[in-house]
DNA sequence: CCATGATAGTTCACGGGTAAATCATCATGG
DNA sequence: CCATGATGATTTACCCGTGAACTATCATGG
């Protein structure tokens, strides 16, 4: 209980930083944006410490679960409006990818202009591997919620993330 | 209520394409993850569109911010460690700043190996123009909780950042 | 069946981030 | 009072991401 009251954390410290400087601002709706900021960075980082052990980046992980979630070849032009990356971005991916064998490219029959994106055997046992432990990070930062409480924070959750994208529904 | 059961999001179509592919996977945590993740995501797109019409950089702001919350002038060293970031990279935005306007070097007299970082008045009132718009962001997302769900999602957000990264508190 | 515009990807040029090497200054202990 | 190692910041070299220009292919309407 008053272990609660006394559990000032770094976000808080920041606030009363600002309330001394801008004492005429209301900063406490930071709050959440800023757990949530730094919750999404912290679970980042754990992420792409996992991927540098297999001389993976995150972003190139993106391409490899968009496959391997959607079950089929993607054309680039997919990859590029399911990741939200540019085209010119997909492209140097694909060539790393490539590279490292984990990805093919074949020119479209149908369409030459377009190329067909498909996993490797070896890419799509390296996703096999990283997002399960990538999913048991996610399920271990949520250790000390009961279950009520987390289905409660994926509801409040929603909430705001409709607010802020409609689109996404 | 319905409406409820019928709220089927972005990221309950992945999850579920994923149970398709990795049917032995739980992927149920994922959920506040993912969320988590896009919610930070969107807000700083918000913020970078915010920042993009001062010419200004995210990683830019976090330095500028840095100084202003702090109220004095700081060794590059202290910026280093309040924004996380690796030297290199701050020399880099110091000269980008510097060049702006914003902010001015001097040498630290007791220590002339040490670089003493100030905000210029312009710096100081862009940030003054900055921030509290990008609160305000924050504070737009949430409108569609209570003052009890906020309060309730403040917590939640709390306890989970603690478990993942103790040394914040 | 072209010619012309649209479309899919790639290439180019540039900017920001970073680890490692470097430079300048400081602190110390002999 | 040096010499030597530690420390603070910068420079260098390289990687990645991105908008814009470019290339190849397709679709169409005359």
């Amino acid at each position: 209980m008053t272990s609660i009251l006394f559990a000032v954390d770094y976000i808080e410290r920041v606030r009363a930083q600002w309330a001394e400087r801008l004492p005429h601002v209301d900063t406490s709706p930071a709050d959440v944006g800023a757990r949530v900021r730094r919750i999404a960075a912290l679970l980042e980082a754990e992420l792409a410490d996992d991927l540098a052990a297999r001389d993976l980046t995150r972003a190139e992980l993106d391409v490899l679960t968009a496959l391997r979630r959607t079950g089929r070849p993607l054309r680039a032009g997919e990859i590029t409006t399911m990741t939200g990356s540019p085209g010119a971005s997909i492209t140097k991916r694909l060539d790393r990818l490539e590279r490292a064998g984990l990805v093919e490219r074949a020119v479209h029959e149908r369409d030459k202009r377009g190329v067909l994106v498909a996993l490797t055997t070896e890419g799509e046992e390296l996703v096999d591997e990283l997002f399960p432990r990538q999913v048991e990070h996610e399920r271990a930062a949520l250790e000390d919620l009961s279950e009520a409480e987390r289905a409660e924070l994926g509801r409040l959750l929603a909430v705001v993330l409709r607010r802020l994208d409609p689109r996404d529904y």
